[in-house]
RNA sequence: GCGCCCGUAGCUCAGCUGGAUAGAGCAUCGGAUUUCUAAUCCGACGGUCGCAGGUUCGAAUCCUGCCGGGCGUGCCA
């Protein structure tokens, strides 16, 4: 372990080597059992391995699943806006970012002990649902129902149609839309209210394999009635002016970059807008839950938008304001940097990716491991397939643009979730046949100097706790995919060459603990992404 | 035009927010299995950290200016 002395050197206004110097000569003899030792401007402390393996192993072994959390969280809450898909159409891929990275970002938080709130803000409201509605009337409520997603989008596309071919549709469809905004109970609301229900229910199988539950499912409509005390909310603050026949909020004097963009709360036609909306809510989560922390996982495009909800927050003088962040990220790419998420065009629908990933892992396992049995090697694949999808898009930094290749994601080799999981995967099975032969309660004592080439991973476990607080605290996942891979390569290089079973009981007991520790913590770290860590396969 | 973001090996990316000789994966080449799963491991090859200045003991990291790419930019969400 090496401790940099510059800073020291620069509080006490001398060379850093003098300082290390120094330092290593107060410690001396202070520590027990280490090592302190100057190396220039260092200072280098040598730790007796088999104290550092004995203290690390036994916090694991202690704390089990709750080692690496902690309760800096406690008593305080996070909101977490995530995946937010549009009602009536499928989720595509370009839903997956904000889904997984929020998932991972409600666990990653859970482990520092706070009351986690994760909702799901669909676009359940807008003109579009008036159209959808007429479409209904004509056509009936009949959808395949093995398929409730898909029916629902050709429903969809088939209303858009109609309102532009066809005049009296558009006018029933603004006519049934105005009858949605009224509020009013009647056929026009229940038939929305069918749709809203039929999509969820679609989307319900796609979150299940993903491992995802909202704590709220609260669409925009559910704020409506909230818009009109929102803008007088703002208003009374004195803040809103007329601008160009719309009522705006200016933003210059906050943030200079934001002079030229005010933010719009009312069209010269009256109707509300996007910002107002998310005002109304935003407004609304901070009284409900007094949030310490409100996250929106939403991608980069809206930079500005949140930007300038900010501002207005700021121009009211709220302080919570600094509490409001959003959490972007970068595009997903098609294949040569293409477009993937576009409105137009075939859109890429999430369960397809998903079978497709699952299809070609459960071909890999029944190559790789035949012994597996049926319903284990399908349970296996779909672990995997899932398992590389929700990797791929949080191995890399949020903000990064993440391009879609599916031979990368499909070749489960390298830096990849099925790395880890095998790794874990192969962890677990040493750990298996040691509890079949019986070498696992042989020995009572441990031979700790048996680790003695094992340092890097031991550390590496020390270091489990930093990853999942500074990834919650940066709201940056990748600090812990990373940490995983990394953990993952050392535990492998580690046992290529270290046997663990039938060597001196003392030995094997020793390596036994440090396998279990770190499955444990792989296991840990792959759950908190979001991904299955499976026994087998 | 203006605002924000990105630029590190052939490709995709790390680099612990200023510290020791810049690291991984993919690709290419060569090796490892009588024994715990070869979805693994070991080795080789591969770098003017976009360019130019500046700050200091020290810069891939901070500041300024360029160059290249992306996203956004008042009545969509």
């Amino acid at each position: 372990m090496a401790l940099p002395c510059f800073l020291l050197a620069k509080a006490k206004k001398q060379a850093p080597p003098q300082a290390a110097a120094e330092l290593a000569n107060a410690l001396s003899g202070k520590l027990d059992k280490m090592e302190v030792r100057a190396a220039g401007p260092y200072v280098n402390i040598t730790i007796e391995r088999a104290l550092l393996a004995q203290t690390i192993l036994a916090e694991i072994a202690g704390k089990g699943a709750s080692y690496g959390t902690s309760n800096t969280g406690n008593g305080r809450t996070v909101v977490i806006d995530y995946s937010s898909p549009n009602i009536a159409k499928p989720m595509h891929v370009g839903h997956l970012r904000s889904t997984i990275i929020g998932a991972a970002l409600v666990h990653l938080h859970e482990a520092l002990g706070y009351k986690v709130v994760g909702i799901n803000h669909i676009g359940d409201w807008g003109s579009q649902f008036g159209g959808l509605v007429v479409a209904l009337r004509r056509r009936g409520k009949t959808l395949d129902e093995a398929n409730p997603v898909h029916g629902l989008l050709e429903l969809y596309q088939w209303s858009k149609q109609q309102v532009e071919a066809d005049a009296q549709f558009a006018a029933e469809a603004r006519e049934a839309w105005r009858e949605l905004e009224s509020g009013r109970e009647g056929e026009v609301r229940e038939l929305w209210r069918w749709v809203t229900q039929t999509s969820l229910a679609g989307f319900a199988k796609t979150y299940k394999r993903l491992g995802i539950q909202h704590d709220l499912v609260r669409g925009e409509s559910w704020y409506e009635p909230l818009l009109k005390e929102t803008f007088e909310r703002v208003a009374q603050a004195g803040v809103v002016e007329e601008s160009q026949g719309a009522l705006v909020v200016m933003l210059g004097m906050i943030d200079k970059g934001l002079k030229e963009t005010p933010c719009l709360l009312r069209q010269s036609d009256g109707t509300t807008l996007y910002a107002t909306r998310d005002l109304a809510a935003l407004f609304s989560r901070h009284a409900e839950f007094d949030f310490a922390r409100a996250l929106y996982v939403v991608g980069g495009e809206q930079k500005l938008h949140f930007r300038q909800l900010k501002a207005v927050l700021k121009r009211m003088e709220l302080a919570w304001e600094a509490q409001v962040e959003h959490i972007d990220f970068g595009l997903l790419l098609g294949p040569g940097r293409t477009k993937l998420a576009s409105r137009k065009g075939p859109v890429l629908v999430l369960d397809d990716l998903l079978d497709e990933v699952v299809d070609e892992a459960l071909k890999v396992v029944s190559e790789k491991n035949p012994s597996l049995d049926e319903a284990t090697r399908r349970l296996v694949a779909e672990q995997i397939g899932i398992g590389a999808i929700v990797f791929n898009d949080l191995k890399r930094e949020r903000i990064k643009d993440v391009e879609f290749d599916k031979a990368q994601i499909l070749s489960f080799e390298g830096e990849t979730g099925p790395y880890v999981q095998y790794t874990h995967a192969r962890l677990a099975s040493i750990l298996r046949k040691a509890a079949e032969s019986g070498e696992a309660q042989s020995a009572t004592q441990l031979d700790l100097h048996a680790l003695s080439d094992a340092s890097t991973v031991l550390l590496g476990l020390a270091r489990y706790g930093t990853a999942v607080r500074t990834a919650a605290e940066r709201c940056e996942p990748s600090l812990l995919a990373q940490y995983l891979l990394g953990l993952c390569r050392d535990v492998n290089a580690w046992y290529a060459h270290a046997r663990v079973l039938g060597q001196a009981p003392e030995v094997t007991a020793a390596r036994l603990e440090l396998v279990r520790a770190t499955k444990c913590v792989i296991g840990l770290g792959l759950r908190h992404l979001g991904v299955a860590a499976p026994e087998v396969m």
